[in-house]
DNA sequence: CCTGGGATTTTCT
DNA sequence: GAAAATCCCAGGA
């Protein structure tokens, strides 16, 4: 299987396109001789300084310094104090702002990433669809930590994107819904910033 | 289908 | 000391 990086100028995009660009896009994570791989399948986007979901709306700390960093960077924390979340940092230098990925279909690896996940086939017997269906979900399954936090996901060969194979995703196929886990933001909290990939069996939420 | 609680730790007030 | 961009499990309808 060929594997073609998403072009850097991609991550100039703005937040929004990129979000919904990302969407059929290919993650792949190389930890020595395993290569894990999977399709986006759902994204959030997280941006600028007012969005009182956003970690960056209480301005730029040691934790989200990366937010407010270059796009294409990868933005990793720790949730409830047990799980990771995974990001790409979008926009200029000082405008903080990110793409949350949220569940992935597995591809590749897929035996590697339920070992990750300390899971059995036992638990899940249906299919692949609950193993990487969530964002804290597919940071286990992919290994990503926080020795990943700042990697450059346009240069690294640790964690990168690359091209869908079978080509773009028709906007038609992209469902716009609002985000998940954030009812404490306000008006923001109504924003239509989630998008997931119409009909998908692998996305966290409908 | 839904609701609620517990796990666990870093970050910021 | 509280909150958190989550997940899993138990229990009720």
């Amino acid at each position: 299987m060929s594997i073609n990086r998403l072009p850097a100028k991609l991550f100039r995009a703005n937040t929004f396109a990129l979000a919904k660009a990302l969407l059929g896009q290919y993650l792949v994570r190389q930890t020595g001789k395993n290569v894990l791989m999977g399709k986006i399948v759902e994204t959030e986007a997280y941006y600028g300084p007012h969005d009182l979901a956003s970690h960056a709306s209480r301005g730029q700390t040691k934790r989200t310094k990366l937010m407010f960093d270059l796009p294409g960077l990868a933005y990793i924390y720790l949730i409830y104090g047990m799980y990771y979340c995974f990001n790409i940092t979008t926009e200029k230098k000082d405008f903080p702002a990110a793409i949350l990925i949220r569940a992935i279909e597995p591809i590749a690896g897929i035996k590697q990433m339920y070992k990750n996940r300390k899971i059995t086939l036992a638990k899940y017997p249906k299919l692949n669809t609950q193993i990487t269906n969530g964002p804290g979900k597919l940071c286990q399954a992919f290994k990503i930590d926080k020795k990943l936090n700042g990697e450059n996901l346009i240069i690294s060969k640790k964690l990168y994107l690359a091209k869908n194979p079978q080509g773009k995703i028709k906007p038609s196929q992209i469902v716009k819904a609002k985000r998940i886990g954030v009812d404490y933001a306000g008006k923001y909290k109504h924003k239509l910033w989630r998008y997931y990939l119409k009909n998908n069996q692998f996305i966290s939420h409908k």
